[in-house]
DNA sequence: TTCGGATGTGTTATCGCTAACTTTTTAACA
DNA sequence: TGTTAAAAAGTTAGCGATAACACATCCGAA
């Protein structure tokens, strides 16, 4: 910057001035300089900047799963309301574990972005960190995140009455054994849609089997991961060989429902007519299984548009703002693997 | 950091040396830094760090369509063999325009990632900037952007092969009329996968029959977009109202397939007794589609592996390297959309 | 005993920029 | 012609870290 200040031949405040497009300068000063910083390829440093000015205009997003559709939409409803509002985005992947969460915030806030969205499954050591972030007057906004603390905004797709919804329409089908694949009942507490499950049979009377509920064992977190396909294939197979095998199947996610679907359909019966099948999500594949896979819909565009509207409140006031908490409704969406199309 | 060394009693330079495990420091001091930082809450500046040490130990990642499988697949890669080597990744999205490529450019550059993988499409405004970066030495690497400079690394599928074997895979089924859609004949030069369509008919001496290659016309920017399920399924339309139809589809990729196979069970053909279809890229959705979807494998993973590998070498070399170019074969994944199951 | 290297700590000078303040020039008006 | 405010610059002092160098000790080998 002082290459150019000298080469016009003014300041480098004067050069600063011109490219922050404030303050009083000359039109000839302006246009001597931008024909300089053009001629030098002069890219200005934004590390030197951000340090000064104490601010990036750049906010993080934590995302876990990238493959899945859903943090797909949440990342471009992100994007777009913060591009709306000048502000850039910076993605983090942690895939895998409490480690890869904190790396990401790590990285993220060292970088001194000016708030941080974090749409990664709660763990201890994560929230802990986040925390120590919020402490340090960074905002923090929370999307589908298990995780209460005073200044940290939550958005959630309501995931209570989703699974709810989902049972009661097995339920009103007729269905009476209803399994459920994608955790385990010690999960229950953290796992709003095995709630909404056990809700529905409860308010029905149908009494709770355990073998009905299923899928991998979080041994070492205490926090139910991820469900896959695979999950759901190998917990469909389980729940095919029991003695009195379940009528109608409320999977945890999509995912997890296509992987029992195709177990269902090795085993030779039929969907919807022998096993009826629900997940959740309603990802772009749902509508393209044949059959086409009931769900329940969570807004999730939504969810990222709001999740980005509340931290950048929170980036531009200078208040202690109050926690806000937004539960979006989710859809039921009907489709073959629940109802048969022959009347 | 001073306000650790005065509680401390020690210079900020001690403090300095603690947390980043360099230097000498007894036993004793170390652990007195370490108490006081916990305790205070402390955290890094990492600009001022980056700003001084002139690094950041972060790359950065442009992806266009997020959602597609293909890019989050790319960034897993990416990741993964950024972290084995102790780097952060920043993914930035720019989905529809020259203008939003160009704004995740400058805001990585601006916050001085030590290398930039690029992954979006090529267009003019774009290419001019990656130039300048490249310039300003800071390493960069293409993935699948057809773009060519002296200095930047290049990676992408053998899209050419992998168009032309689809196409020979449903010329050696004895399909003669054989319909493009994705893009039209004006893109032959910067798509591959056209370009290896139209060598597969030439050399069975097929004549090539324009009205049989449909896509959207980019009008704006002459450079094909993104092709769609809606631009699959209208171009199917289309081509199904011709006095002539053709009896099988290469799609550009799975999308678009997966539009065209919609428009053609609505017609009431069959696939892929009446048209055989065949798509590109092999995303998750393809074995699930009923029928499967045939369709070319290309290896995401390797390219957004080689890419991370290329640029960490570029950025921890002080030489300059030679241009490296690596084109990966693609597989033809062979499904029920073109090969009937019945004997 | 002396000397040199290992160990432990402090000092200084930036990295590249901009907020806040000061100074000079210009323009406008009474 | 003098007064005043707007316009157009310049000056200063950091933002928060660390590289590079300087300066003490301490210990063991010659």
């Amino acid at each position: 910057m002082s290459d150019i200040a000298t080469t016009v031949g003014v300041a480098p405040m004067t050069v600063s001035r011109v490219l922050n497009q404030n303050g009083y300068v000359s039109e000839d000063v302006r246009n001597r300089v931008l024909s300089v910083v053009k001629e030098l390829n002069y890219r200005r440093n934004g590390l030197a900047r951000s340090l000064k000015r104490q601010r990036t205009d750049t906010i993080g997003l934590v995302l876990g799963d990238i493959s899945n559709p859903y943090s797909t939409e949440l990342a471009r409803a992100v994007r777009e309301a913060a591009t709306a509002k000048n502000y850039n985005l910076f993605i983090c992947i942690s895939e895998h574990s409490a480690q890869e969460d904190i790396a990401a915030f790590e990285s993220l806030t060292s970088h001194s972005v000016d708030g941080l969205i974090v749409a990664t499954r709660a763990n201890d050591s994560g929230d802990e960190y986040l925390k120590s972030i919020v402490e340090n007057n960074v905002p923090v906004v929370a999307i589908g995140r298990d995780f209460y603390h005073e200044q940290i905004d939550y958005i959630s797709a309501d995931n209570l009455q989703g699974g709810f919804e989902a049972t009661q329409h097995l339920i009103d089908l007729g269905h009476r054994r209803i399994g459920f694949i994608g955790a385990t009942l010690e999960n229950e507490a953290k796992l709003k849609r095995l709630q909404g499950y056990l809700n529905a049979l409860e308010k029905h009377r149908i009494e709770i089997d355990e073998r009905l509920v299923t899928g991998r064992r979080e041994v070492r977190t205490g926090v139910p991961g991820y469900s896959t396909e695979k999950i759901g294939y190998e917990g469909m197979k389980r729940l095919l060989s029991l003695p009195n095998r379940p009528t109608a199947i409320f999977a945890r996610n999509d995912f997890t429902a296509i992987g029992a679907m195709t177990a269902v359909k090795e085993s030779g019966l039929r969907i919807p007519q022998d096993v009826a099948i629900i997940g959740f999500d309603d990802i772009p594949l749902a509508v393209h299984m044949s059959p086409s896979l009931s769900t329940v819909r969570q807004p999730m565009r939504l969810q990222g548009q709001i999740a980005a509207e509340l931290l950048l409140r929170r980036i531009e006031s200078d208040e202690d703002l109050l926690r806000e908490e937004k539960i979006l409704n989710c859809e039921l969406i009907i489709r073959e693997s629940t109802v048969s199309l022959k009347i």
